[in-house]
Formats: structure tokens, sequence, C-alpha cells
DNA sequence: CGCGTTTGACCCGCGC
DNA sequence: GCGCGGGTCAAACGCG
């Protein structure tokens, strides 16, 4: 399944519009940290862990198929992935969920038509069914004893599965907001129970609701939560939890250039995880103003 | 009443 | 073709 549509970390990288913040050493380390550590479940997200960074997701995504070369420590699908082509940026997601999918005018009176067969044959017909078009996905693990991580967005639940050789289920949240396509997929590690392991999907097409400091911090628009798609999340915040997560590895969207160019062992902190609250904390005083700081990063 | 969660059924893709 | 597992839908329900 997604272990199909890896990405490939190096390449990643190196296309990364962050590239220029990761010196190359840092990488390496980055890289070997990666490769030599035997972390269990950090395993089965080795490769996503690793995502350079999330803006790349929404920059210039990668064709998936073509670069999945990273799955082979992943004995269990990963957790994010890379899936749009190589197109413009923002090509993809704006459109809504056909977006991509190749249905026209045509396709959807079909479907139209099909529907009306379905309903009916059944009593509950279902959606049709159009090639499913996948956003890219973007994974991280968190240590934390809830499982719905605050990230500034408002999610609804929409579905929760038990997964397969794990006693834990694994929920599914959609964005709020009507315009919003935006999933995540929040579930436990089976190896460590007190690690989240959450996967976004999709680009915000709004502000986040409960960021209003991001622009009174500089956030320039467009730059960072914003409205116009350039970048999507908000980083996951714990400012309201009585928990605060410990962000695993370098896959954590709050290091993306900001430790990792600063001090490239930070990420391995603990010798497994960062936590890159209490770092950011030290500076900051709150999340909230780390984002515009990782932002005010890549400007330097 | 509006919004969010729960939960069983259904759909779909993939591997065998 | 079939079965499995992931993902989604939507009715029912709970809560403020």
């Amino acid at each position: 399944m997604e272990t199909k549509e890896g990405i490939k970390i190096e390449d990643s990288i190196r296309s990364s519009p962050f590239a220029d913040h990761f010196p190359a050493s840092n990488l390496a380390g980055m890289l070997d940290f990666e490769e030599k550590s035997s972390l269990g479940f950090m395993e089965l997200l080795g490769i996503q862990e690793f995502n350079p960074s999330i803006f790349d997701i929404f920059q210039a995504p990668i064709p998936s198929k073509e670069s999945s070369a990273l799955t082979q420590t992943s004995p269990v699908p990963a957790s994010s992935e890379i899936s749009n082509p190589p197109m413009t940026p923002n090509c993809s997601s704006i459109s809504s969920e056909s977006s991509g999918a190749p249905n026209h005018e045509q396709t959807k009176a079909v479907d139209e038509e099909q529907e009306q067969q379905r309903t009916n044959k059944q009593l509950k017909p279902k959606k049709l069914s159009q090639k499913r078009q996948r956003e890219p996905r973007f994974a991280f693990m968190t240590k934390s004893e809830v499982d719905h991580l605050e990230d500034g967005y408002r999610w609804r639940k929409y579905g929760q599965k038990a997964v397969k050789n794990s006693p834990f289920p694994r929920s599914y949240y959609r964005c709020t907001n009507a315009t919003c396509n935006v999933k995540k997929r929040v579930e436990r590690s089976f190896n460590d129970p007190s690690i989240v392991v959450t996967t976004y999907e999709g680009k915000h097409t709004h502000p986040s609701p409960v960021m209003p400091r991001a622009n009174a911090a500089g956030l320039p628009p467009g730059s960072g939560c914003s409205a116009d798609g350039a970048a999507t999340f908000a980083l996951p915040v714990q400012l309201t939890l009585p928990h605060r997560p410990q962000y695993f590895n370098n896959f954590s969207p709050l290091n993306c250039g900001y430790l990792s160019s600063t001090n490239p062992t930070a990420s391995i902190h603990e010798g497994r995880f960062y936590t890159p609250t209490s770092a950011f904390l030290k500076d900051h005083g709150l999340l909230q103003d780390i984002v515009p700081s990782l932002m005010m990063r890549k400007e330097e």
C-alpha cells in the first residue's frame, strides 16, 4: 500500500527548498542516524520520518511511484508519502477531492447514472468510484498521552478502524472547514503506546482558526498558515494541553530547518527522539512563535 | 439545535 | 476471482 509511495530521502532533501539550510554534513548525520538506529517503530516510518521538509510537499511535490525506494527497511506500510506529480506548486489541491482525477463532465454524468443504478440496487448507495487521488501526506510521531493533538485547526472525526496487528484503533479526522480538504489519521504505535503517529493529508485552504499570533509575529501571507496554500500546516502546538508531546526524530515539522540547521544532534535528543517544545520554549516561550521564527530563518 | 463522536456497513485497491 | 485490509459514509447518538 503506502509502502509503494515512499519518497527518496536524499533526493527529497536535495530538492527541498530548505536544502540550503541543511548543511551537507548535517544531512549526512541525520541520515546516518536514520540508517543506523534500530528504533522499532521508528523504522516503520523511517523514510517519512526523515522527510526533509514538510514544505516540500506543498511546494515541490515529488512523483511517488517513480521515486519510491525507501521502503526496504519498513516491514510495515509507511505512514506518509508524497504522491503528487511534480507539477507546478499548488497544482493539486484546492480544486477539491476530485482534483487530479480524470473526471470531467462526461464521467460525471456517467457517475450519476451509475449512482442511480446503485441506488436502485442497494440500500446504501455509496459514493462512486473515481480513482482516488491521494493528497500529499506527511506523518510524524509524537510522544503524548492524548491521541488527538491540538494543531491549531479544528478536526472532525469521521471514522475509526481497528488496525491490523495493533490493539490500538486508527482514527480518521477531517478539517471542519467546509472548503478544506485536509484529513489526518491518528494512531498509536503498537510497539510504544505512548507514541502517537499522526498523518496529515492534503492542504489547508484557510488560515488556522486558532493561530492569531502567526500573522502578528510577522508571518507574511502565504508563507505559513495562510489560506493561499503555500504552506498548509499549523504545526502541532501544545499550548493548551496538559501533555507536552515529544516530537520524534528529524521528521518533526518543527525542526525542519530550525534545529537541524543549528544543531544536528538536537534531533536525536535522548537518543531516540527530540523534544522541540522545550527547545523552542527556551528561546521563544510559545510554540506559536516558533513558526514565524522558522520561516524567518528561511529568509535569512 | 448545532456540532462532534461513535459505529456498522460499504467501497476500493491490492495481493494471492 | 476472491479475500483482506484500509478508508469512507452516514445514521444514530451525545453533549453543551
